[in-house]
DNA sequence: CCGGGTTTTGTCAAAGATGACATAACCCGG
DNA sequence: CCGGGTTATGTCATCTTTGACAAAACCCGG
């Protein structure tokens, strides 16, 4: 009755295949590439490809889902009775950015893909956030059952603001992480402003 | 040089597709019909199908996005000079939500669609409705182009409001309008009083 | 080392979705 | 009514995804 052993075999198919793709979309670019290719040069078969991804955009995407991880465990590690607005400001800061700034897939990404698909991931991610956000305060709060509205929407309110803010600074012309880092900042402050005067969502 | 005409044909067979759709669906099942089959009852090609619709599942929401269409109307009748909160608020109360309640459609999403194809779309329309909110807004400020982030941010925490609200009220037991409609007017409240006092998104 | 239960892959078949190019249907001025 | 430009479809070929079921690889107690 072993459960959930994900024997290293497993992983190793998984990484096999991530490689495959990564070295067939910078050789041949990403549409151009077809998912039996990449199960091939993984030793699988396309089958097995489907099970690993649920489709070939999604090995694009990867890095976005390890970020939420990321996010989840800052989060928790804030200290208890602390405001929501500064545990996520803490969270986000730590954030190494740099780390997503370099990594081949985001180029992949801009270069390739079809602007809906991001922007449709990108949504995906922000109710990821927000659904964090939910359980870190369903987590922390003694009433939570009982105000479960406050909290629903008092987290969508911060994603709001996080997701906004970037996508304001992404259409900018010129980029530069500490301006994003800066009017998140600024943003993030309005909203705690506005967080206590709701009577609300007051007492967090 | 004649553009868009949508030649009366066009609109023809998108209603001979959504006719014949609609009667399979009844008739067997949504998943258990081929869009094949559609595309024969209407007496047309597989591939002419989906140059009407993105995909099979995409007849299923039609109604969301004319309900959309709706909600730009409403918003933009309001009087010039509204706080933005109440505009919103004064649309989404006027809206005809019985007509979405008997809809067909809803019904078979309700059956037989996969959850996470719902919520994906949830999450679209709500895009939509902000992007409606920030035009609304951008088209009624004077000083809109300096004030992009705070119409963004605003527009999304209106949003996120009003589908947080309605997500919470999906959860429950007992479901009905007058609750939906108290709920969000409750919201909106708090939402209005956050706005107002976050220095950040006043005078709207 | 064996046998059974679990997990991972392979096989087969079919439906969903799209790009490229050819045709047919329509629309309009002349 | 004609001819050319535009729009809507049809054809063909290919790729993407997924369900159902079989075979192989793995893991563990005995």
């Amino acid at each position: 009755m072993a459960r959930n052993p994900q024997t290293v075999r497993s992983e190793r198919t998984r990484e096999a295949l991530r490689r495959a793709a990564m070295s067939r979309f910078g050789a041949q670019g990403v549409e151009a590439t077809s998912a039996e290719q990449i199960a091939e040069d993984a030793g699988v078969t396309l089958r097995t490809f489907y099970r690993h991804f649920p489709s070939k955009h999604d090995l694009l995407f990867a890095d976005y889902d390890s970020g939420l991880q990321w996010f989840r465990g800052a989060l928790a590690a804030r200290p208890p009775g602390e405001p929501i607005v500064e545990s996520v400001r803490a969270a986000i800061f730590a954030f190494p950015y740099d780390v997503e700034a370099l990594s081949q897939v985001a180029s992949f990404r801009a270069a390739e893909l079809d602007p809906e698909r991001i922007v449709t991931h990108m949504r995906r991610v922000e109710a990821d956030v927000f659904d964090a956000v939910v359980e870190h305060l369903e987590r922390r709060l003694e009433d939570a059952s009982t105000r479960r509205l406050d909290i629903v929407v008092t987290a969508r309110c911060v994603a709001a603001a996080l997701f906004g803010t970037m996508e304001v600074w992404m259409q900018r012309e010129e980029r530069s992480m500490s301006d994003l880092a800066e009017l998140s900042h600024a943003t993030l402050s309005s909203l705690e402003a506005g967080l206590d005067e709701s009577g609300m969502f007051r007492h967090y």
